[in-house]
DNA sequence: CAATAAACGCAAATCAATTGCATTTATTGA
DNA sequence: TCAATAAATGCAATTGATTTGCGTTTATTG
């Protein structure tokens, strides 16, 4: 569970800093993601909001999120794309993430990992490597407890 | 370059011997597999093809061969799918991938590496892991030969 | 506060992939 | 080998996620 005091948290602070303008609904939208501990579908973001809004206005401002440094996508088992808070220190310029994800097989539920040791490559015949993508497919908790 | 013998192949036979019917098409199919070296995607193979053939034959001509253990997925940088040959010994019952993948982020190829060391994990935070997918980003040789 | 730029909502378009159905081809067993 | 049965194919239509165009609304800037 990731624990935080909304009030000590400027949202709008973090758009600016992000260089995103701040909107009503960007603001609601990068608080969500603070306030849900992992990954979000569109359709999941639609669900959490108390208001209505557009799809498009959702896959856009993701968009510009993710363009910024302040999310980046995580594939589910379909392929289809969620979206997880950046956790370094991402922005325009430079997007990094070398973290690996945990991804439910049943719930497609995304869980960033840190303290994952990722193997250090440079080259593979060849081929010159310069991003990792590591994605560790199996039961999430609460999974695992439903099938008892 | 993938060297072999087509006369010394029998592609009927490894249809037949993952449960596939043998039609004119899948053979030729599978012996594209054979004769490129890489994944493909479903549009190189009609290009790769002297004959028309209907994208929804292709369609279901690799999710049979997919289901069938004789090719996997593999994710291009838009998370598009393309194909490539199992390596080891998948069937319907057993799919077992424990490869990586070197993906080239310029032009998409596809390359199965089975001399990447894995890191074998079995738990982490309580999530129980039961595959890894381990995607490697970069430059192909050829474009990095193109880029000079 | 006015001028400018960006975001939003709605409708339509795009694009990969799937589905239904009639027809053709492959498999099977007498 | 041949008819009966099952599976594969072609074509048209559909699905579903994502994107685009455009007029309107909201935010930013000075
Ligand atoms: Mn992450
Ligand atoms: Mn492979
Ligand atoms: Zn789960
Ligand atoms: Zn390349």
């Amino acid at each position: 569970m990731k624990l935080f005091d909304k009030k000590n948290i400027d949202f709008g602070m973090i758009l600016t800093q992000h260089g995103l303008s701040k909107t009503s609904f960007r603001k609601i939208l990068i608080e969500l993601f603070y306030t849900k501990k992992y990954s979000l579908s569109v359709d999941e973001i639609i669900t959490n909001l108390s208001f209505p809004i557009d799809k498009v206005s959702v896959y856009r401002a993701l968009n510009a999120f993710e363009k910024n440094g302040l999310i980046h996508k995580v594939p589910d088992m379909a392929n289809l794309i969620r979206y997880a808070l950046c956790q370094s220190e991402c922005s325009f310029e430079k997007h990094l993430h070398n973290h690996a994800h945990l991804l439910c097989s049943n719930c497609n539920e995304t869980y960033c990992i840190n303290d994952f040791k990722i193997p250090v490559v440079n080259e593979c015949k060849g081929f010159i490597i310069d991003n990792l993508k590591i994605i560790l497919e199996g039961s999430c908790v609460d999974c695992q407890q439903s099938y008892k």
